[in-house]
DNA sequence: GTGCACCTTCCTATCATGTCAAGGTCAAGG
DNA sequence: CCTTGACCTTGACATGATAGGAAGGTGCAC
C-alpha cells in the first residue's frame, strides 16, 4: 500500500504520515526498490490510532505516550487514564479562558451601540483599561 | 524612555514590542543617538492598548483594525462591534469544539478503572474508533 | 576604567500543518 | 517506444505569537 493509499484510509495526509516519521511518532515505513514507502495493515491501525487521538485534541507528546501504552500489553489502565484526565483539565482551562474572555467582550459589546457614531465602550476599555471592573 | 522602561509600564516584553515595529503594528520608535529606542506616552497608549486587547484574545490581524479605528475620530463603532463579534464567534466554537472534545473524553474515562489492569476503553476508543456511538 | 545592566541585530525554536518546487516512478494509451 | 498524467520522493519555506540565545555596543555607578 502506497502513501496516498495509506492518507485516504486513515484519514491522515500523506504530509502528516511522513512527518510522523521523520519525527518518530511512527516506525519508518519500507520500502519498495524504487523508494516507495509501503503500508501494512499494523501501519494503518497505528495511523488511525494518532488520527483519532489528534482529533480528541491530543498533542504529538501525549500520542506518543498513548502510543506507548497501547503497544505494551503489561499496561496500567491507570497510565491512560492520567494522561487522559491532564488533557482534560487543560482543555477546561482553555475553555474557561476562553469563557472569561467571551464574557468581558460581550458585556462590552452589550453598550456599544454599533452604529456609525464613533463612542464606542470596546474601545475605551482597550485604550483606558477602566471599563471592566467599574462599569455595572 | 527606553524599550525595557516601557515593556514594564505596559505589560508587553521587550521583545514583542520590537516584534511588533517590525511587523508594523506599531510605528518605529524614535532612536537616540546610540541607536536606543525611545517611548513617549502615546506609544505607551498604543503598547497598552495592544496588551489589552492580546488579553481578550485578539489576534495581531484584528488588533491592527482595532488600533486603526481607534486611531481614526471618524469610526463607526459598528466596524469595532463587528470585529469583536466576529472574535466572541470564533472563541465560542472553538468553546464548541474543546466541550465536544471533553465530553467524549470524559466518557470514556468515566468507563475506565484506572488501575493495574490493562484493559482500557480510551485506547479501545482510540484503537477501534467504535467505542464512541456504541457505548450506552 | 571596570563591571554590570541594558540595548542592538540576527538566528533559532516552538506546534501541527500546508504549500510549493524539482525531480523520480509507474501504468496506460497512441 | 514515447508521452501523459498521477503518483511518489526530498527539501525548503510559511503560518502565529512568543521565547531564548549569541555576539557585540552603550550607559552609568563605583
Amino acid at each position: 500500500m502506497n502513501i496516498g493509499e495509506a492518507a485516504e484510509a486513515t484519514g491522515v495526509t500523506a504530509k502528516m504520515i511522513r512527518h510522523y516519521e521523520q519525527i518518530g511518532l511512527v516506525r519508518a515505513a519500507g520500502r519498495t526498490g524504487a523508494g516507495y514507502r509501503v503500508y501494512g495493515p499494523k501501519d494503518l491501525s497505528t495511523l488511525s490510532f494518532i488520527r483519532r487521538a489528534r482529533d480528541l485534541g491530543f498533542s504529538i507528546a501525549q500520542i506518543r505516550d498513548l502510543l506507548a501504552l497501547w503497544q505494551d500489553r503489561a499496561r496500567a489502565s491507570g497510565d491512560v487514564k492520567r494522561i487522559a484526565s491532564q488533557h482534560v483539565a487543560e482543555m477546561k482551562e482553555k475553555m474557561r479562558l476562553l469563557q472569561e474572555m467571551v464574557h468581558t467582550l460581550e458585556h462590552l459589546s452589550a453598550h456599544c451601540h454599533g452604529d456609525d457614531r464613533p463612542d464606542c465602550p470596546i474601545l475605551e476599555q482597550l485604550a483606558t483599561g477602566m471599563a471592566e471592573e467599574k462599569c455595572c
